[in-house]
DNA sequence: ATGAAAGCGCTAACAG
DNA sequence: CTGTTAGCGCTTTCAT
């Protein structure tokens, strides 16, 4: 039923062995046989047989891409940007969405070395000891974004999550907010959860404040986690006239949830969010934020992958890409006089 | 390097077709060598090369999945059901990103084709000549999401398009509206855009107003392009009282457009979407719409597939789900009394 | 019940 | 330059 090389060889008169040279460009062919080859191949539309194919080289042009929520804008752009460079390079990406869970993320990496994906790109909270352990083991190239890791041999893409918590923080400050609230992610999470919340905190010190721990909501990354959070400390505490959301999805759960309490957002209190997804600029108000290069960091990660796969040499195996202060609307009343 | 089913039929003594019957139960094995071949499976933490098994049964569990965006909320929550299911019955999904380009669309379908996956989850904006003849020529189980397609055999699903957008106007028709501006599609888009234009025009003319050209807004899927098309009808056309804008991602780009040039909604203008997206409850206003089960859909559609993939039965290959109107603030003023 | 052997479709080493 | 041959790792007759 389906064509295979055999049929090729047959009605071009060669052995299969020329047939496989000429589709792959791997030895000189005389001329007229090639030209043979390459009419019975368009002839029957041969195309080879890529898990044959696969099983010779052990490749399978396969990546794997592990994340923790596609529905999340931030790693759906970053999706877009791993598949533009699959794409480009010829390879095909098998998501894997595991929904924050730590069982799913280990199933899934055993699961993709199973396949023998040729690499994964892989995003999580926090690097576990099991994670380092299968990394160690399989020996697969992998790629983390968001997220260093030095102990163990694999390339990483991130932005500096320390400063850019620590600056949005300042600027807060620096406009004479002294009550600055946060809304921080579990601190498990390394990077957005954890560095984010050190580098707030060590903006409010750098200002003579100690960070009260009254000021701190916890949420995870989902809008309702952070909107819950908010109603729960504007019952409880007392009024604060500046919330840094660590996210812009918490940054949209915190303004709705004002709002629905008719805080005036940023009359009354101002919020500032974190990542730059596209929702920040069309939410009403527009979001203050810190822009990650999100595309731009799944475009990177994955040719960083392919070269490892590729075994090139690789210069920088840890990139730190730029971020940037992005002022809008929920932050854009007129500074406050500090006292 | 890696371990196969060689060194395991050498260490538990016994031949390699053995330990293939032990691994997949293909046929009764003598308990104590049974028992010999697992312990060594164990001890070797073998597990097989799924490349070479795809050799010989022609199947990869693969499933390919092939959406225009993944930013779009409506795709992504798609995609996560899709996941879902995938994952439970032991496949994996190869994510295509099309751009809504319809070159990106076939190419991807024949890289999958190549790549023997399985079968196939499509979505596009239109169904052409040129799909069919892939799907007729490449026999490859498809099941199409948010598009019907009687001429080829395929699975489908999707709701009735038309009946909602019918739905939505009229609830604006009968609160008083009779100025009812749409934002549509383009209308080579089947269904967001052809169905869900056809249902507004009929039930305007359900109501005598024969719908006017100058009450269209042309569109695509995103935020940015509605942004402009109201912007646009803002400055060339009469006042409307409201606009249904057939997917949440333009309604949020209206209602953005709306208060940008100081027109209160939904005060003096009512905004409705279309979807449902998580974000049409949390914008602010919250917007009335259409709810899609979008999730569902993608659920189903894998099952559906993969029954296809394993040659059952099907008993029905066309499903239309329901749909249902929920209301916003986006919709929220005091009725209009008609004219 | 089980081992030997053939073969899935392709590539690569070898000999000419 | 080219055909023959030997695998890649697994499943599946086919004898026994």
């Amino acid at each position: 039923m389906k064509i295979t090389i055999n049929e090729v060889a047959k009605l071009a008169g060669v052995s299969k062995a020329t047939v496989s040279r000429v589709m792959n460009n791997t030895k000189p062919v005389n001329p007229e046989k090639h030209e043979r080859v390459l009419r019975a191949i368009e002839e029957l539309e041969f195309t080879p047989n890529p898990v044959a194919r696969g099983l010779v080289h052990k490749r399978t042009g396969l990546i794997g891409v592990v994340i923790p929520d596609i529905t999340n804008p931030f790693f759906a752009e970053l999706v877009k940007g791993v598949e533009e460079v699959v794409r480009e390079k010829n390879y095909n990406m098998i998501l894997c969405n595991t929904t924050h869970n730590m069982e799913k993320e280990l199933s899934y990496l055993n699961m993709l070395k199973d396949k023998y994906v040729d690499g994964i790109i892989f995003m999580t909270a926090k690097v576990s000891p099991e994670h380092k352990e299968f990394f160690r083991k399989s020996q697969l190239p992998v790629t983390f974004i968001n997220r260093k890791c030095d102990d163990i041999h694999v390339a990483s893409l991130d932005i500096d999550n320390y400063q850019a918590a620590f600056d949005m923080t300042t600027f807060f400050l620096k406009r004479g907010h002294r009550r600055v609230a946060i809304i921080r992610a579990p601190l498990t999470d390394k990077t957005s959860g954890y560095e984010r919340y050190r580098g707030y905190q060590e903006a409010m010190r750098s200002y003579d404040i100690e960070p009260e721990e009254s000021l701190v909501m916890r949420s995870n990354f989902k809008i309702e986690s952070a909107y819950k959070a908010v109603k729960k400390f504007l019952k409880e505490q007392q009024p604060v006239t500046a919330i840094f959301a660590t996210s812009d999805l918490m940054a949209i759960g915190a303004i709705r949830c004002l709002r629905d309490h008719h805080v005036q957002v940023p009359k009354q209190v101002e919020v500032a969010g974190f990542d730059d997804i596209p929702m920040a600029s069309y939410y009403s108000p527009s979001i203050t934020t810190i822009r990650q290069p999100i595309f731009e960091m799944g475009r990177k990660a994955t040719r960083l992958l392919i070269k490892e796969v590729n075994r090139e040499i690789i210069k920088t195996r840890n990139v730190t890409l730029p971020y940037q202060l992005i002022l809008r609307e929920s932050t854009l009343k007129t500074p406050v006089t500090g006292e």
